[in-house]
DNA sequence: TATTATTGGTCAACATAGCTGACATAAATT
DNA sequence: AATTTATGTCAGCTATGTTGACCAATAATA
């Protein structure tokens, strides 16, 4: 009776703990994001066009079914977003050489300009967390993050 | 010159690994969340809904304002949202004896036992996560997260 | 007690960003 | 020549957020 009461008590503080890793990813996600979209509105852009430039950045040349597969939704989707980036001037298509149905994706300056503002402020944020913490805490932190991924998706981590 | 290059190349690995920081908690979130949303979506609920029974079942008896602090999001969100839960037998709304105007938010046994189950999925993974990592790393994740978050929400994290 | 503030709700309209399904075209591959 | 792939388009639906206007009950206060 003892010994079941211990270890319901050990259960509970584990389940309290994982509970609270949930919230916490829950906050932190959204003041993280919250950021990024305060500055997208003034500009009539939205979360979804963030995704875009940013992985474009990252990966200049891109092609547009590496891109729905890193960001998991439709092409349909992706299209709306994609084709208003192109209008207003912030990503360039190119045709592939190689293979000429691709549509590789570039980043204008204006892309650009945006591209770095946005993670810019995002960069500050996990600067800020991550100030005055040594290297394996961060290294750890990483680690976490990296294992709450889908193995599926480990190959999109570089 | 050398000196410069030198301070450059560094500036150049930290961005690398803030943006590095980014695309972890992007994928993260996205996998964490995708898991309950799946069964969310097999009884016609969305994460929206997911977010009202995590927490009402956190804080048995909270208010809706109270719950309209936390996920900051307009009453006329929440409003749909909780109609929803409480017509589908989720949640009851129970007059507040102090203040008669508060409807006190309650989880059914059938709110209960969905509260349960995507709080389960979602327990499981960071346990996942957690495993093999010393209590410290789990420390240092879990903190990092909470500086993350902005100031005038760590009172939420109770 | 009369006024004001709070808690909560409702209706209407709109935007964003997902989804499905159907269909089309050009180019690459077999 | 037939098939698969990469990409796009049209149409319509859904979930979840937003504003703005307005209302009722109750609590708190001048």
């Amino acid at each position: 009776m003892k010994q079941s009461q211990h270890v319901q008590k050990g259960l509970f503080l584990r389940k309290q703990e994982l509970r609270k890793s949930i919230e916490l990813l829950f906050f932190a996600y959204r003041d993280f994001t919250n950021e990024a979209d305060i500055i997208l509105s003034e500009i009539g852009l939205g979360r979804a066009h963030h995704r875009v430039i940013y992985f474009v950045g990252r990966k200049p040349g891109m092609t547009v079914s590496e891109l729905l597969s890193i960001l998991k939704i439709t092409k349909q989707s992706l299209s709306r977003v994609l084709s208003h980036l192109v209008e207003e001037g912030y990503i360039v298509q190119n045709q592939g050489e190689k293979d000429k149905r691709q549509r590789l994706l570039l980043l204008t300056s204006k892309g650009t300009e945006l591209e770095n503002r946005l993670t810019d402020v995002q960069c500050k944020r996990f600067a800020k967390a991550y100030s005055d913490q040594n290297a394996d805490t961060v290294k750890g932190f990483q680690d976490i993050l990296a294992r709450l991924i889908n193995e599926d998706d480990q190959p999109f981590l570089t």
